[in-house]
DNA sequence: GTGGTCTAGACCACC
DNA sequence: GTGGTCTAGACCACA
């Protein structure tokens, strides 16, 4: 997996999971890779995979069965979402928002770029 | 000034300052003002506005004038359009489509945001 | 059986095994349930469960006739005794009245929760 | 410092901040030691502190302003006590009291181990 | 096997 | 100087 460098790695992967969790290929009590796992396949440090568990867990979108492994919870659905949603709505938003109105676009001319990017972007989900 | 904990405090100076250019406040050749003067109107280190003025001299957007002062460059319209139109092609509209993508968003649910945006900051300057 | 987050499954069972030892539910020489039976019972793993033997064998609070089975020892009420004292004292007791210290709680603020306490958990089986 | 074997370091070092913060001793506003600073004096490694800082920011005990460094939040004593309460509800009384249960002990019995407690860690506070 | 804690050390952007 | 991210690798308890 390709990271970008505005973001750190640790919650890159945990949009990725949530990506997993909103597209339904990952279900509520579905068990996730395991770190070690999930390291290799993704080339990151064990650690950095920790890190991300640990925050989703926090954020009640995982939830841990000791010496057995990580599992998504039953409110993933909803947590994932709402998750991803505050990140939009207070982060990403008003800075692109800002940056539109300096640039004295409008929301229509955002069409064209949309298309243009869901074309390039078309293998997205999937790794 | 009140900043978002997203940007790191001297571009979105450099963003203040790009405002006043895009807006025609600040024209060609116009004297900004002094790192200390923005510094403490802005209540923020002096060395972070240093920082912006530097980064806005190298997009060439501002140009020192060796012991006299900083002044707004000949080309700073057209270049800090350029600047925030990179900016917000590579960076912001990737991450926002992508996460549109995740919620499952269309162009057309952002006008209402859009709109209430515009009337929360109307103004730009104090939040 | 329901499992608190705080102690290794095998220490609560543990407990489990000296409630009923201390309650005289089980006396000197009865045989206690083989792994496989109060696995499936507690729902755990029986490798759990073989820990928690393993334990109280240590612990001389059971004794194994190979080939037969796992019996309650003769001394399992002074040992269970012991360990829940030792536990009490060395680990519980200093952890418990530093937190009520840094709460600026009272002996006499605990009468309270702990009658709440013995009303919750009166059978002390299921939960 | 020295450490209890039952807990994280990092925890232990987050009791430590919030004991600073309900003994007054660290008051709003105030600025804490940097992570390099206590991890020396603790004699830890700095991402030891550094976890615990994290996790006390998430707890809005602490908040970090950009390069400059952590400060006590304003609602600290608030959610210092809060957390600590919340532990000592779901995690150590339970505990504390089954035990007590099992060993026969009635609430009068502790005030004779509560007041040897206090003699012998009368150092208690001040490290 | 699992998650989790800790150390050591590098590197970074930011103020 | 500050916090923060990441890697590498060791070690642990638990199931």
């Amino acid at each position: 997996m390709e990271f970008r460098e505005t973001l750190p790695i640790y919650l890159q992967i945990a949009e990725y999971v949530c990506e997993k969790i909103l597209s339904k290929e990952w279900k509520a009590d579905f068990r996730i890779p395991s770190v070690r796992e999930l390291a290799i396949s993704l080339e990151v440090n064990p650690n950095t995979v920790m890190r991300t568990y640990e925050f989703l867990q926090q954020k009640e979108i995982l939830f841990n069965q000791r010496g057995v492994g990580l599992f998504v919870s039953s409110d993933a659905y909803k947590n994932a979402l709402a998750y991803l949603k505050d990140k939009f709505m207070d982060r990403e938003m008003p800075i692109f928002f800002r940056t539109m109105n300096m640039l004295g676009l409008e929301i229509e001319d955002l069409d064209i770029f949309y298309k243009k990017y869901n074309r390039n972007s078309s293998s997205g989900s999937k790794q």
